[in-house]
DNA sequence: ACCTGAACACCGTTCAAGT
DNA sequence: ACCTGAACACCGTTCAAGT
């Protein structure tokens, strides 16, 4: 089902190569842990026991090291976005998992910008994530959207790359109480019209489509050098 | 009436540190403006005229020279709020005034990731900055809120630091229309019960103020090493 | 095939020496 | 008082030499 070309690594690999490979993810891992996505890839490479021509070999850029480092996390919330599809209420199984994404990118400190900045598609290997982030976040929000929970204009990209600054602030901040504080206060801009902060009375369940809000303007892409 | 002490500069200064200084401050702002907010402060001394040891002398941290180049803007930020008391909607003033701020710290690329760490009050020079902008923002908020146009439980410095990750992602997007739909968002999640996305209809003026609402998480004031 | 580490080009920051 | 720039301690990245 899952296609994360991360997952698996390198297809064939030498067996002394493939030890090399293993010892700097956990070591990456481990550093990114302790000094963040900005750590030293000299340390990361020393704490491998490698050299670091060897750690360029394997990760050309630090995106595609951080990448595999969060591919196994990726790949379970991807999962999850599947599996709330089946939960009762489509607004809070969108809801949940845009919580548990910002705990993700909430690991390493930094990790959530070098997510979000990829999120642009700059073409990097970090963008396997986001192609599985909105295929799982898109799902859940068009069910929510279907049911007449979320408004209609809402769009996943916009959703996901709130919850990295959600989860960015609380970075800055070190509070780590505000990304609820920030994620309701989105999610009930995110409402539709009706069903806004009503916590949902069981009467109107069931409700058409709500018109289209009138408060977001209009996308006018325009993009700049 | 305003006491933003970056807006003189230093008290007394020999004619050529004088001079120095201001060079300095003129080549900062170029170079932000050109490399964005993390411009090397070497090339800044060199780009001014001055060894790097005068840069040090003046500006000890890259955030003492960034708050003196953003003083002036601060200050009209600042102004433009309290013009702003006067406005006839205090919920649009206030949107209005969010608006504004995002266009300000969105001048120099990373500059909202600066101002937004310093939000936290590190003890930096740039915290000027914070409480300049909490008091205006604060008004401002109040208004809005005794109005009964905004939820009760909204606080300034979460509004301020969604303002400032509304401009992340819009630096991280490359997309300048960003920041209205995200703002647009937020807002709405900011109304007060009622008026959710219901334009204000006439009949529906000086409402009383809104009961709390519940959707926000209690504060929990932990902080982290 | 793969690994190593010296070499290069950059940073920021300090401080002894100068005027 | 103030300025200068060499010196130091760090980065990331490349690539010739080795196995």
């Amino acid at each position: 089902m899952s296609t994360n070309p991360n997952l698996d690594g390198p297809r064939a690999l030498r067996a002394d190569a493939r030890r090399n490979y293993d010892q700097l993810v956990k070591a990456a891992s481990a550093q990114f842990t302790e000094y963040g996505a900005g750590a030293s890839l000299e340390d990361i490479a020393k704490r491998a026991g490698v050299g670091i021509g060897t750690l360029y070999r394997h990760f050309p850029t630090r995106d595609d090291l951080i990448a595999k480092v969060v591919a196994e996390s990726t790949a379970a919330i991807v999962a999850r976005g599947h599996a709330l599809l089946d939960a009762a209420s489509p607004s809070v199984a969108l809801a949940r998992w845009l919580r548990e994404l910002v705990t993700f990118v909430t690991t390493y400190r930094g990790l959530t910008a070098a997510l979000a900045a990829s999120y642009v598609g700059s073409g990097t290997e970090l963008c396997v994530y986001c192609d599985l982030m909105s295929e799982a976040g898109g799902a859940l929000l068009a069910r929510a959207q279907a049911a007449g929970e979320i408004r209609r204009d809402a769009n996943v990209r916009e959703i996901i790359l709130t919850a990295h600054s959600a989860a960015w602030i609380a970075e800055q901040t070190k509070d780590p109480a505000a990304v609820d504080r920030l994620l309701g206060i989105l999610f009930d801009g995110l409402r539709a019209n009706r069903s806004t902060a009503k916590p949902a009375s069981r009467r109107q369940r069931r409700a058409r489509p709500a018109k289209r809000p009138r408060t977001i303007a209009a996308t006018a892409h325009r993009r700049r050098a």
